[in-house]
RNA sequence: GGGCGGGUAGCCUAGUACGGAUAGGGCGCAGGCCCCCUAAGCCUGUGGUCGCGAGUUCAAAUCUCGCCCCGCCCGCCA
């Protein structure tokens, strides 16, 4: 017999079992909730209901007492994985028929193998989930990094779930830092890339900006002086033209040559400012030129994007340029249609969306989580000069999407929360309620470092790449250290497994509303609560295994006595019910917390029990089944958290 | 000022949707374990006003109200 939930179906036992006590027992009334839940220990059973303290509220009489009435109720030999039921203070505990739950769940691990856990769900939706969406002016930085860590695993999550999902990346090519990097490039001269193109353009970007707002400072606090500016508002100016000073101290240091010519060529410029905001105008408008510039310089960093992300194990199967969306008269047609509802009206010269007005009309404040006298702040649609806004390109972005599939997610860090929000109430007002009701912004919260604030402007930030580098470089240590004997070959394949799987998990791990300062010991950590960790306890299993001669004799699961083999098979039956809550409340950091537990059984079972030595042969077989399914589990656990798992380390 | 999110031992963190039994881990610190399938491990110990205060309840880390602290947002930035 196998099932693709055995947790669940004991659960379901225990379910029916107090349902036909609670009919037999007279003048109860029917509860809308069995409460059944794991207990604390072992010694209260395996699932455990607390209705009775309910019960007793409406009926009057003592918990304990009506325990032990339903408990006595309940006849275990009508169920075939409930062997014992016991009232105790007012719970009724259910114990499992360990035999019959550990063949059930061990049997169903060996013969759903890659399939196990991932329970596929009765009306499968399409998806799209966009993720990263970096905007592509900037190697991807520590701080960035969380989001397609967290994207990723989502789109694991949903697509083991059954699922159509397809992963997409939103490349931000409108902008002013867009048109801030074309403008340096071209005054380099387009140059070929030195290094990862993405490093490179960064480079650039940082130097560009800082050049430009060294001129911009100065001119204005030329200006100060003509025109008689408080002193307060000087000092301002040139504390803010000291920090790009000292910027352009550490470019010229590190970057000399490219620095000087890049400043160079800027000062033939009367104001690059205007060159600037020229080239942002004229990409927004699709003229030739300029769409070739751009997406040039869009495309280096992109191509040194993918080489990162691929190394996480991240891809996609769309990349959407919000150009197109301005290009194709889609963004047009949006402003088009929101001016035809009441929501749109003009202030000076740009068009403002009333985002409150939307709300109330529609009385969505409840439904979004807010309160009726907080107002939604207007949403500017239209600038002066013409030229749209990141959110207003993002309606028509969304429309797209919906065309596209049934339901979005939104990887977009929590600071855009506001801007989400009136995302959907344009949605709204565009009459595609459905939609706004389709969409999720999955919030997460910020990376920061320990002291300072990242700055991608100033080029003061550390890079995924590093990050990656750094830990692939100390997992070689590590493997050289504990595991002399390997070939050169192994350890070079391990230690980017390990290292790379750490970064990933540290990422994954946390929940993703909290935030996270990041720290090099948080992420190269190769202990406990680590993939490493994981990866090891995986091959640990895969060893045992390798030694193993085939089991030939039929194991005996009522052997398996000790609390540990228990607690480990009961920990394996859970993996299904953990992986349908991961992934139907978007809850990736739950996957990885399930496998460390695991790992923690699976460890203490190790050290205290022998496998192939064990006797006799059916106890020795019957746990080199649990070290079996322990493999697998934790196998598929590091799939969706996208972390390879190793079979020597 | 308003909104959103967070606050759990020295540090990091699970649990909060749906209230249940002694709040579960990890790091650190102190000590112990390779005769034995990989010591990236295991065992023992140490450490908690679950931000504060009320309330609801037989029962509150979890629900309600008020307050405090941290972060983010409230742009003709993205």
């Amino acid at each position: 017999m196998t099932s693709t939930n055995p947790f669940g179906e004991f659960r379901n036992e225990c379910g029916a079992a107090l349902r036909d006590a609670l009919a037999k027992v007279k003048h109860l009334p029917q509860p809308s909730l069995l409460s059944l839940n794991p207990p604390p220990s072992v010694e209260f059973g395996e699932l455990a209901s607390s209705l009775c303290f309910d019960l007793a509220k409406q009926t009057g009489k003592k918990p304990f007492e009506l325990a032990e009435k339903i408990a006595k109720m309940i006849d275990v030999s009508e169920y075939s994985l409930i062997v014992s039921v016991k009232a105790v203070g007012g719970y009724i505990n259910f114990y499992a028929d360990f035999p019959k739950f550990a063949a059930l769940t061990l049997g169903s691990i060996k013969e759903l193998d890659e399939k196990y856990g991932f329970v596929e769900i009765e009306k499968p939706y399409t998806f799209i989930v966009e993720h990263t969406s970096v905007n592509p002016i900037h190697p991807i930085t520590i701080g960035q990094a969380r989001n397609p860590v967290l994207g990723d695993t989502i789109a694991r999550l949903l697509r083991a779930r059954g699922h159509s999902v397809k992963r997409h990346y939103y490349i931000d090519d409108v902008g002013r830092q867009s048109a801030v990097i074309a403008y340096g490039y071209l005054k380099l001269g387009k140059p070929k890339p030195k290094g990862k193109p993405d490093h490179f353009i960064g480079i650039i970007y940082t130097a560009t900006s800082c050049i430009t707002e060294i001129q911009r400072l100065k001119k204005q606090l030329e200006n100060t002086t003509k025109t008689n500016t408080p002193t307060e508002e000087k000092q301002k100016i040139q504390k803010q033209l000291d920090e790009w000073i000292d910027v352009a101290a550490e470019m010229e240091d590190k970057h000399p040559e490219l620095f000087r010519k890049l400043r160079e060529e800027i000062s033939k410029d009367e104001d690059p400012e205007s060159v600037i905001n020229e080239l942002n105008r004229a990409y927004e408008a699709g003229e030739p030129k300029t769409k070739t510039l751009i997406r040039e310089v869009c495309e280096l960093v992109l191509e040194g994007f993918k080489e990162s992300l691929s190394r996480m194990g991240i891809f996609y199967d769309s990349w959407d340029w919000e150009s197109s969306f301005s290009w194709s008269n889609e963004v047009s047609n949006v402003i088009e249609a929101l001016k035809k509802t009441p929501y749109v009206y003009s202030e000076k010269d740009v068009l403002e969306f009333d985002a409150e007005k939307v709300a109330k009309d529609f009385e969505l404040k409840k439904k979004l989580g807010l309160r009726d006298d907080y107002k939604v702040p207007s949403l500017t649609l239209v600038r002066a000069d013409g030229t749209t806004l990141y959110t207003t390109r993002d309606v028509a972005y969304s429309l797209w999407k919906f065309k596209k599939a049934q339901k979005v997610i939104n990887v977009v860090g929590m600071e855009q929360t506001l801007a989400q929000m009136q995302l959907k109430l344009a949605l709204y007002a565009l009459k595609h309620g459905d939609y706004a009701e389709n969409l999720t912004h999955f919030a997460y919260n910020l990376v920061t470092l320990p002291g300072y604030k990242m700055s991608s402007r100033k080029g003061h930030y550390i890079t995924f790449d590093e990050v990656m580098d750094e830990a692939t470089k100390r997992a070689y240590e590590e493997v050289s250290k504990r595991s002399p004997d390997l070939s050169e070959d192994e350890k070079q394949k391990i230690s980017k497994t390990v290292g790379l799987g750490a970064v990933r998990y540290s990422l994954a791990e946390v929940d993703p509303t909290k935030p996270v300062v990041f720290t090099w010991d948080r992420v190269l950590n190769f202990e406990k609560n680590s993939a490493p960790y994981l990866q090891y306890s995986h091959a640990r299993a895969c060893s045992i295994l390798r030694k193993a001669a085939k089991p030939t004799i039929k194991p005996n699961f009522a052997l398996l006595v000790d609390p540990i083999e228990r607690e480990t098979v009961l920990s394996l039956s859970r993996f299904p019910e953990t992986f349908i809550d991961a992934a139907d409340n978007l809850k990736p950091h739950s996957i990885a917390d399930y496998a460390n537990a695991l790992s923690d059984k699976f460890n203490t079972f190790y050290a205290k029990l022998p496998v192939i030595k064990a006797k006799p042969e059916p106890l020795s077989t019957a746990r080199l089944v649990l070290v079996e399914a322990v493999r697998v589990v934790l196998r598929n656990a590091l799939i969706i958290l996208g972390i390879e798992a190793p079979e020597k380390m």
